[in-house]
DNA sequence: ATGGTCACG
DNA sequence: ACGTACGTGACCATT
C-alpha cells in the first residue's frame, strides 16, 4: 500500500499565492482551488498511490507556517479570498474519493505524523505532500516528503536529507530546537542559526547530548555561552517542535484506498466554479454533467441578473456549423440538417459564431439576430474560449437533441441575460454587423512586395551576422545572443557590468536595462542593434514573408472576441503591430502596397482617447481645449508647468504627452518617472498638478472607480461591460491593477465601440455608392482601404466622414486621412 | 507550456 | 519589501 498523505493547508496555501487571483462570475474565488487540483493531479501522476488523505487544521485561519516570502505567519489570519475556498477544495477531494481528515486539538503536521508513523510501522509506503520543511522529520525509509516549490519538486529520502543537512531526518527536530522557527512559535537558543545548529547536530546528533556534558563539547566560547542561557528554550522547543505521532485519527493505511469517485458531485461543484478545463481534464462523463445540471437547485435564478428561463421564438431558426462544416438548423424544436442557401433568405435566424459560419461558408447571411459567441463574449470578454460545450456548461444548459437544439437552448439563456445586462445594442448594432465587415478585410487581404520585401530580409540578416561575429569578439567567446540565460552570464558574470533588477529566472537584459550600460561597454550598443536587427528579421520580414498566400496577399484573421475592452486583435499574421517607431523598422510598410491601378487610403483619428476622456469626464479645460482645436499636449503642458502656452518647450510638451497618456492608462509616478525620465517625487508633482489643473478628470476618475467597485464592472458609452474581480482581491497590487483597469477599461473600450461603428457605415457607404474600393485593415484608431485611384479622394473624404461622425461626443473628433501607393506613404 | 523580450495603439 | 501605466501577438529559449 503506497499512501499519499497531503498538507492540505500548506498546499492550498501555496496554490493561493502562486496563481493569480481568479474568479467564477459569481465572485466565489477559484485560484486557490485550481491550484491546488493541480497539485494534486501532478502528484497522482508521479507517484501512483494506492490512496490519499488529506490533512487540514480545523482552527483555521490562522497559520504557524512559513507559507510564501514575506508571508507573516500567525499575525494575519487567512485572507478571507483564500477561507472561501478552503470548503470548494474539500469538497472536491471527497468526491474524488480522498479522505478530508481534521481533528480537533491537532493540527494538520500532526495528522500527518500519525499517518506516517502508521504507514511506517505497517510496512505500508507513504509520501507527504507539503510545501514547508517541518515534515522532515518525520522521514524513513518508508515515508518521504514530496516539498513543493515554485520550481520544481523535490522527494526527499532519508540520503536527500543526509545529502542536503548532513543529518539524519530525525535530527532535524533536534536542529530546528536550537535555531528556533520564528513562523512557528519555536524559539530556539538565541543567537544560534542554522549555520550552527547543523554543526552542532552533525556532530552531537541530539540536543541532550549536547547538554548532558556541555563542557566538553567543541564550540566557541560565545557559542556555548548562548546554549548554556538557553538550555531551558531548548528543551522546551524540542517539545514544541515535535510532530506528534498519535492522533486521535483513524490511523490503518488501508482505510486510505480510494474511494468510489462521485462524477455528479465533481460536475456540479466544477461547473459551479467555472472550471471548465478541469473538468475535461478529469473526464468527468457528460451524463454526470446532464445530471449535475439537472439538480442544480441555483442554476439560472441566482445567477448574476439573468431572468428566470426565458423562451425564444422557437419560430427563429438556430444555426449551427459542425468541425465537419455540416450546417444544422433548429426549428420548433426539430433538427435536422439544413442546405446552406437558406441563410441568404430574409426571415430572422439565429447563429453559433456569425464570423466563423460567413468565412467558412463564404455565402450570404442575411437578419441575424441573434449571435451565441458574439452574446456569450459581451457576457463575460475575460473568457479563453466560446466553445457550445463550454458555454453549455457555464450557462448550465443541459444538452439538446442534436447542436442546434442545444445552440437553441444556449441562445434563451444568452439572451435574456444580455438583455437584463443592456447589450442588446452592442450585438445587434455594433457586433453582429461588425463581423461581416471583419470577414470582408480578412477574404480582400493586402498586397505585399514580396521580392522587395525578402531583400530588405537578407540585408538584415547580414547586418545581424556582422554583429553577432563583433559581439563575440567584444564577448572574448561565441555564445547564443538571444538566450537571455547566457547573455546575462556573459555581461553580468564574466565582463562584470553592474546588474540592474533580475527577473525569476536570472539577470534582466531588457532594453532598459542595457541602455542604462551603454557607456560602459561597447558590447552593449551592439547587442541593442543585434536585437533590433533580428526582431525585424525574424518577425517581420521571415515572419511576414511566411503569410503571404497564393494571391500574393496577407489575409490577417481579425479576433472579435479575444481582447477584454472591446478591440479587435488580428493574428497570423499580426498587423496591428507592423514597425512604425524607428526609421528602420518603418520601412516595412514600403513593403504594404495597393494593387495595380489602385492605392491605399489611410485614415486615422487624432487623440480619440483623450477626447473620449474629455467627453466622459466632462473636463471643462480639456473641453475647451479640443474645441478650440488646441494642441491637446502643449495646453496640457502649459497647465502642468503652469506657464503660458506660448512658453511651452518641446521637452515640456514631450513630458505632457507622456502624463496625457498616462492618466488614460492610471498612472502611477514611478512608471511616469522612468517614462520621461524625471525623479519619481518630480512625477509625482506634476500628477498631482494635472489632477487638479483637469479636476472633472480627478473626479471621473474617482467615480469611475467606485462606481467599478460597487457594481463589480464598468461600462463604456455604449455598455460594453467588463467585470473587475480583481478590485475585490485583498492583495493591494491586485486592488491598484483593478483599479487601473477601471479607469483604462471605458476609454479604451468607447474608442474601440465607435471605430467598430465607424467601420460598418463606411462599409456600408463604399458598397451602396458602389465605388471600387474596400476596408482592408484596422489599426485600433486607423482605417486603412485599398480604392482604385480615380476614386481614392471621393473614398478618402467618405471614410473620414464617417469615421469623424461615428460618435456625438461633447468635443470633435477629427481625422487624417493620407492616400498613397504604400502604407509607408499613406500613413 | 512558460517566461523574457519587444513590436504596435 | 514589493511592485509599479492600459490593451494586444510573435519569436526565441528553456523546461
Amino acid at each position: 500500500m503506497k499512501l499519499l498523505a497531503i498538507d492540505g493547508n500548506s498546499i492550498i496555501n501555496r496554490a493561493y499565492y502562486g496563481i493569480r487571483l481568479l474568479s467564477n462570475k459569481k465572485g466565489v474565488f477559484t485560484n486557490a482551488v485550481t491550484g491546488f487540483m493541480n497539485i494534486y493531479l501532478k502528484l497522482i501522476a508521479a507517484y501512483s498511490p494506492d490512496g490519499a488523505a488529506a490533512a487540514f487544521d480545523l482552527k483555521a485561519p490562522t497559520f504557524r507556517h512559513k507559507a510564501y516570502d514575506g508571508y507573516k505567519a500567525g499575525r494575519k489570519g487567512m485572507p478571507d479570498e483564500l477561507a472561501m475556498q478552503l470548503p470548494y477544495v474539500k469538497e472536491l477531494l471527497r468526491a474524488l474519493g480522498v479522505a478530508v481528515i481534521e481533528c480537533e486539538g491537532y493540527e494538520a503536521d500532526d495528522i500527518l505524523g500519525t499517518l506516517a508513523h502508521s504507514c511506517d510501522v505497517s510496512g505500508s509506503e507513504c509520501i507527504i505532500a507539503t510545501g514547508d520543511r517541518d515534515s522532515f522529520q518525520l522521514i524513513t525509509d518508508k515515508v518521504f516528503v514530496n516539498l513543493a516549490s515554485t520550481k520544481e519538486d523535490i522527494l526527499y529520502t532519508p540520503e536527500k536529507i543526509f545529502e542536503v543537512y548532513g543529518v539524519k531526518p530525525a535530527e532535524m527536530l533536534e536542529v530546528k530546537a536550537l535555531m528556533g522557527d520564528a513562523s512557528d512559535n519555536i524559539p530556539g537558543v538565541a543567537g544560534i542559526g542554522e549555520k550552527t545548529a547543523l554543526s552542532l547536530i552533525q556532530k552531537y546528533h541530539t540536543i541532550a547530548n549536547i547538554y548532558s556534558d556541555l563542557d566538553s563539547v567543541d564550540a566557541s566560547k560565545s557559542v556555548k555561552e548562548k546554549l548554556e542561557k538557553g538550555a531551558d528554550s531548548a528543551k522546551l522547543s524540542r517539545m514544541l517542535g515535535e510532530i506528534v505521532k498519535n492522533a486521535p485519527i483513524d490511523s490503518s493505511p488501508e482505510i486510505y484506498r480510494f474511494g468510489k469517485r462521485d462524477d455528479v458531485k465533481l460536475a456540479s461543484l466544477l461547473t459551479e466554479l467555472e472550471m471548465f478545463t478541469l473538468l475535461k481534464k478529469l473526464k468527468v462523463p457528460a451524463e454526470a454533467i446532464d445530471t449535475a445540471a439537472a439538480h442544480s437547485q441555483d442554476s439560472s435564478a441566482a445567477d448574476n441578473e439573468a431572468a428566470e428561463s426565458p423562451v425564444l421564438d422557437a419560430n427563429i431558426p438556430d444555426y449551427f456549423l459542425s468541425g465537419d462544416n455540416r450546417l444544422y438548423r433548429c426549428l420548433n424544436g426539430q433538427s435536422c440538417e439544413a442546405d446552406i442557401t437558406e441563410l441568404a433568405d430574409e426571415k430572422p435566424k439565429r447563429t453559433f459564431d456569425l464570423k466563423s459560419m460567413l468565412t467558412v461558408l463564404d455565402c450570404p447571411i442575411n437578419n441575424v439576430v441573434f449571435d451565441s459567441t458574439l452574446a456569450a463574449y459581451l457576457l463575460n470578454v475575460s473568457a479563453s474560449e466560446y466553445s457550445l460545450g463550454r458555454l453549455c456548461a457555464e450557462y448550465d444548459v443541459p444538452l439538446g437533441n442534436g447542436d442546434a437544439e442545444t445552440v437553441y437552448r444556449l441562445n434563451c439563456a444568452l439572451s435574456s441575460r444580455l438583455s437584463a445586462q443592456e447589450m442588446n445594442g452592442v450585438l445587434n448594432d455594433i457586433e453582429i454587423p461588425l463581423a461581416y465587415v471583419l470577414v470582408s478585410m480578412e477574404k480582400e487581404g493586402i498586397a505585399i512586395d514580396r521580392e522587395a520585401l525578402a531583400g530588405f530580409g537578407r540585408r538584415l540578416s547580414e547586418e545581424a551576422d556582422s554583429l553577432e561575429q563583433q559581439i563575440y569578439v567584444c564577448a572574448g567567446e561565441s555564445f547564443n545572443i538571444s538566450s537571455p540565460k547566457q547573455l546575462g552570464s556573459i555581461l553580468f558574470d564574466k565582463l562584470g557590468l553592474p546588474h540592474g533588477k533580475k527577473t525569476k529566472t536570472g539577470y534582466s537584459t531588457n532594453a532598459e536595462v542595457l541602455e542604462s550600460l551603454a557607456d560602459k561597454d561597447p558590447i552593449i550598443d551592439l547587442i541593442l542593434r543585434y536585437r533590433a536587427v533580428t526582431k525585424l528579421d525574424s518577425t517581420y520580414a521571415q515572419g511576414l514573408l511566411k503569410e503571404i498566400a497564393g494571391d500574393g496577399r496577407i489575409h490577417t484573421t481579425f479576433k472579435q472576441t479575444e481582447t477584454r475592452t472591446g478591440r479587435i486583435s488580428s493574428a497570423e499574421p499580426n498587423i496591428q503591430n507592423i514597425p512604425v517607431r524607428t526609421e528602420l523598422g518603418r520601412e516595412f510598410r514600403r513593403f504594404f502596397t495597393a494593387k495595380k491601378g489602385y492605392v491605399l487610403v489611410d485614415a486615422d483619428y487624432s487623440q480619440i482617447e483623450l477626447r473620449i476622456l474629455a467627453h466622459l469626464s466632462d473636463d471643462e479645460t480639456m473641453i475647451g481645449a479640443f474645441r478650440n482645436g488646441e494642441d491637446i499636449h502643449a495646453v496640457t503642458a502649459s497647465q502642468v508647468f503652469d506657464q503660458p502656452l506660448e512658453w511651452v518647450t518641446p521637452e515640456m510638451r514631450r513630458s505632457a504627452k507622456a502624463v496625457n497618456f498616462g492618466i488614460v492608462y492610471g498612472i502611477g509616478a514611478f512608471s511616469l518617472s522612468k517614462d520621461i525620465n524625471v525623479s519619481v517625487a518630480q512625477a509625482d508633482n506634476y500628477i498631482r498638478s494635472y489632477l487638479s489643473k483637469y479636476s472633472g478628470v480627478a473626479r471621473y476618475m474617482d467615480s469611475t472607480v467606485s462606481e467599478a467597485k460597487k457594481n463589480g464592472y464598468v461600462c463604456t458609452m455604449y455598455g460594453r461591460r467588463r467585470y473587475i474581480p480583481e478590485l475585490s482581491a485583498s492583495n493591494k497590487n491586485v486592488q491598484a491593477l483593478g483599479k487601473r483597469m477601471a479607469m483604462n477599461t471605458p476609454v479604451q473600450g468607447t474608442a474601440a465601440d465607435i471605430i467598430k461603428i465607424a467601420m460598418i457605415r463606411v462599409y456600408r457607404r463604399l458598397e451602396s455608392e458602389n465605388l471600387d474600393a474596400k476596408l482592408i485593415l484596422q489599426v485600433h484608431d486607423e482605417l486603412i482601404a485599398e480604392a482604385r485611384a480615380d476614386q481614392a479622394e471621393r473614398v478618402a473624404e467618405i471614410i473620414a466622414g464617417e469615421m469623424e461622425n461615428a460618435a456625438k461626443l461633447r468635443v470633435p473628433l477629427t481625422v487624417d486621412a493620407k492616400i498613397g501607393r504604400t502604407w509607408y506613404e499613406a500613413h
